[in-house]
DNA sequence: CTGATTTAATTCACATGTTAAGTAATTAAG
DNA sequence: CTTAATTACTTAACATGTGAATTAAATCAG
């Protein structure tokens, strides 16, 4: 058992740890703006106009639906996101209201700069690979495996 | 607004993803023993006789306190974990009991072919590197910026 | 057109993430 | 030795993750 990290855990939690990374550099910024990082990812899917269903927010996003159900009563509660009409009934399709956009180009600027900010820490070019090694590595488990 | 999804989130999602993507294979089996994805890290921390407090086990498992307290509260009441009497009376130190054992024995096998399935889909040295070039972000970004 | 099936969201129940505040035990200051 | 500061953990409160069941609307079979 003693070599059961090598097996199991070292990807899985080298994920776990490198997110928490990640996300720690932008966590007190977006917190500040009295938001989480999950409803940011939300107003940043649907900044610039943009209108989606709860579907492709969700897939975009990464937010179980069940979860950006209770997100989007909470920032339509707010005055940052509004309902939209849609063809389909049984969608529920969302954009920003113009506070929402506000919002979104207050702290984009902040957000911009902290990425900026890793990247120059990084490296550019090693952030590029990385991020093209994750998504390949997704990709080839959603189907050999 | 268009070039958003380049400069903050691209990084951020792609180790979203690319986490889900990996524990989505474990997570069918772990689920099948009865237990969560989070439960079984500290079940794979604990392997082998190990005795931890709660403060190292929780940063071995990238778990946080709050949730630690109620994982061993939960594992504690399965009988699959017990609490060892420890010289600091603040710390709490537990262990896995032979049932603990003997579930992580049994599910132990099982793991260690997905994770193989991974490696030999993604490739050996591919993981590798990935692993360390996760670990370096996380370094950079733990120092510099 | 009617009933069965599928699809999109929601709701429910429980586990975990996250921050802040609280408690108990240890350590340090004097 | 006594008090203040620190440390380890717990509790509380709320947001999110997760799977299962539910509701409503659209689509399909006949």
């Amino acid at each position: 058992m003693a070599d059961a990290p090598r097996y199991d855990d070292s990807l899985t939690i080298a994920l776990l740890r490198a997110r928490e990374a990640v996300t720690a550099q932008f966590r007190d910024h977006v917190a500040a703006g009295g938001m989480t990082l999950t409803q940011w990812r939300v107003i940043r899917a649907l900044a610039g106009g943009t209108e989606l269903d709860t579907t492709t927010l969700a897939h975009r996003c990464v937010i179980l639906a069940p979860s950006l159900t209770r997100i989007i009563k909470t920032l339509e509660g707010r005055g940052l996101i509004e309902k939209v009409p849609a063809r389909d009934r049984r969608q529920r399709v969302v954009r920003l209201t113009a506070d929402g956009e506000a919002m979104f180009t207050k702290m984009w600027a902040v957000s911009k700069t902290r990425y900026a900010a890793i990247e120059a820490a990084f490296g550019s070019a090693e952030m590029l690979d990385l991020v093209e090694t994750l998504n390949r590595l997704r990709a080839v488990l959603e189907e050999d495996v």
